[in-house]
DNA sequence: AATGCCTTCAACCGCGGGTGT
DNA sequence: CACACCCGCGGTTGAAGGCAT
């Protein structure tokens, strides 16, 4: 994904300071004018007269920073407004509290989304909605803050370019069938490029799959019947203690947590990730999951409630479209998909 | 070159839940 | 129980650089 190159180096004035704690860099002077910072200089000075003390409020200075890092490793974090007093700041709590977290932290990650941290995102979204301290507890290193706003800066503005709201159903099908697979994809692509990530990336991939597969079976549930849901729950953990590497994964890897946590509860409203990569592929749905799964048993057709405008749009090949507005734009990139095409900033411009 | 719009993201705000007194 | 305070969350704002005209 892009991410905004530009606006990183903008804010990497600040960002760099912080992300390079303690040997701080260069400098936030030009943070003084902003205008929010209200709290500053000699205005600081004037409102001296009453007794209250005044508080600082925008953007972080560059001795700010120090003098919050310097006081945390020296007390612990915690105790928030106490902390901003004993540090001599002029900060709420809050505002410290925040600056720590989101920037100074020194296990925040920076940078760009990689295509397993959107998949995630996307994946935990479709799930927990604007949940975001939740979803950030399964991207290491990334703060709930970045990724709502990586949501609503990127996700929002697709769906927009869309015409759909992201929370709409269309919009999530579309996600779910069209985009998810192909990041799955650029997950694969890297890790077979990265020897070292492989395992990682693939587990996080049998992850997602595993997800999709258990919806599969709790639709088939809710078909025939309670008796499914059993047998679903137990295939899946079945086919996941075969299937899950038994050493050797990251203990600080996403997947990781999430295979420890997040999925625990089954996962029977995810997203059906490889039902999208079928569709895509033009493939025959149920034979393939046969072949795929040996022991499971044969899967229902693609979800029942799925938009049918994004299933027959994702059947691409069929050439068969409800939704002209989605299929233009499915047809548009069947036409010129390339290896990169999946790339987030890319997707959305083939409509 | 000047201007205005767009995009990004750090920081703020309000609110609700938890805890201590 | 009531109140005050603290903490954390999600939504929103606004500065600044990029981009289009």
């Amino acid at each position: 994904m892009a991410t905004t190159q530009s606006c990183q180096s903008r804010s990497s004035a600040c960002s760099k300071a912080a992300a390079c704690f303690p040997a701080a860099v260069a400098v936030d002077e030009e943070h003084g004018h902003h205008s929010h910072q209200l709290k500053g200089g000699a205005q600081e000075e004037a409102e001296n007269d009453n007794n209250k003390p005044e508080l600082r409020r925008g953007p972080w200075t560059v001795d700010e920073d120090l003098t919050l890092v310097n006081y945390i490793a020296d007390n612990g974090e915690g105790r928030w407004n106490n902390l901003a007093r004993a540090a001599g700041l002029k900060r709420t709590g809050k505002s410290c509290r925040l600056r720590w977290l989101n920037y100074l932290r020194p296990d925040v990650k920076r940078g760009n989304f990689s295509a397993d941290e959107q998949l995630l995102i996307l994946d935990l979204h479709t799930r927990w909605g604007n949940r975001w301290s939740k979803i950030a507890q399964h991207l290491p290193g990334r703060t709930d803050n970045e990724i709502k706003n990586y949501w609503r800066t990127r996700v929002q503005k697709h769906a927009k370019q869309l015409n759909c709201d992201a929370n709409s159903k269309r919009f999530k099908d579309a996600m779910r069938y069209l985009w998810m697979p192909h990041l799955a994809d650029d997950v694969d692509t890297i890790a077979a490029a990265n020897d070292d990530d492989e395992d990682h990336h693939h587990h996080l991939r049998l992850l997602v799959l595993h997800h999709h597969q258990a919806q599969h079976l709790q639709q088939a549930a809710a078909a025939a019947g309670g008796a499914a849901n059993d047998l679903a729950a137990g295939a899946y953990d079945v086919r996941q203690l075969h299937a899950l590497p038994s050493s050797g994964m990251a203990a600080t890897s996403s997947s990781d947590s999430l295979a420890s946590e997040s999925y625990d509860d089954g996962g029977l409203l995810f997203a059906n990730l490889r039902a999208g990569e079928m569709l895509m592929d033009g493939g025959d749905w149920a034979a393939q999951q046969e072949a795929d799964q040996g022991l499971w048993p044969p899967p229902p057709p693609p979800p029942s409630d799925l938009d049918q405008s994004v299933v027959q749009a994702a059947g691409a090949g069929a050439g068969q479209f409800q939704d002209m507005e989605l299929s233009g734009w499915v047809q548009g990139f069947s036409e010129s998909i390339t290896d990169n095409f999946w790339a987030l900033e890319e997707i959305w411009k083939m409509q």
